[in-house]
DNA sequence: ATGGTAGCCTTGCTA
């Protein structure tokens, strides 16, 4: 099973690439963040005319995650547990194919010192909760997208351009490593131990050109999931083409 | 060098 997570950055703006994306690599699972349109605004058209189901949560402008399969997909979760106040639309849960999946969209954070970055720390420290209380079900859990976290120096070209950035405090990565003690594997990491492997490069200051990027966007997978990876990767293609989304696509195979 | 770009369907916010 081939699990991708993407940031598109608009699924309106994206979707011939997001199709193209689903011809060329076959994913049985696309999960998807930054749609930025309400549930009845995706094109479930589309997506569904090239041998995809879809399942959405959205809402105007902002934020917005979906889930692309092949198979059936039995939605678990519309929204993180832990804080009924909370109306960003930022998860979205399934069974499929016997796998637990999440779209996982963290908040940014920034600027730091501010209401924005608490949310990020309580939004976090909500996920935790709630991917412990997923490893008591029997079956493999994997949990991706745009964590809006940069888990160590090797995962950005230069960290001092970031120490005043959410993506880069101490707590951040905290709260970030707390998930992997509970007992998830990034997916990436454990089969690539090579520096500065980047799913976002900023559209500004010509970062993609310079290949100065960050490594934010995981897939993190419970003991299960990841007695059965046999495989994982970025995939640079979609981040090069016209017109192309700030994040691409991260995967990984279970066996 | 406190800039730069992209998407929202705004005239600023979010990233």
């Amino acid at each position: 099973m081939k699990i991708v997570t993407w940031n598109v950055n608009s699924i309106k703006a994206r979707l011939g690439h997001v199709v193209d994306f689903l011809k060329d690599s076959q994913p049985d699972v696309l999960l998807l963040q930054e749609t930025k349109c309400p549930e009845a605004d995706f094109p479930r058209l589309e997506v569904e005319s090239a041998g995809w189901r879809a399942a959405v949560v959205g809402q105007k402008s902002y934020n917005g995650v979906a889930i692309l399969a092949r198979e059936k997909i039995e939605v678990t979760a519309d929204r993180l547990p832990g804080d009924d106040g909370d109306a960003q639309s930022r998860y979205l849960e399934a069974r499929i194919g016997g796998v637990r999946v999440a779209s996982v969209y963290l908040p940014n954070g920034n600027p730091i010192g501010t209401e924005k970055f608490a949310y990020k720390l309580a939004w976090l420290a909500r996920l935790e909760r709630h991917a412990r209380d997923l490893l008591a079900s029997e079956e493999p859990v994997v949990l991706g997208g745009d964590y809006n976290v940069i888990p160590a120096e090797d995962d950005v070209y230069d960290p001092q351009d970031w120490v005043n950035d959410a993506l880069w405090q101490l707590d951040s990565r905290r709260a970030f490593r707390r998930i992997l003690w509970a007992g998830y594997t990034d997916a990436f990491r454990a089969l690539d131990p090579r520096p500065h492997q980047y799913s976002f490069w900023d559209y500004q200051a010509g970062r993609w050109m310079r290949n100065e990027g960050i490594r934010i966007d995981h897939l993190l997978l419970s003991p299960a999931a990841a007695d059965r990876l046999g495989a994982s990767g970025i995939d640079r293609g979609p981040r090069g083409r016209e017109r192309a989304s700030d994040h691409t696509p991260v995967w990984c195979r279970l066996d």
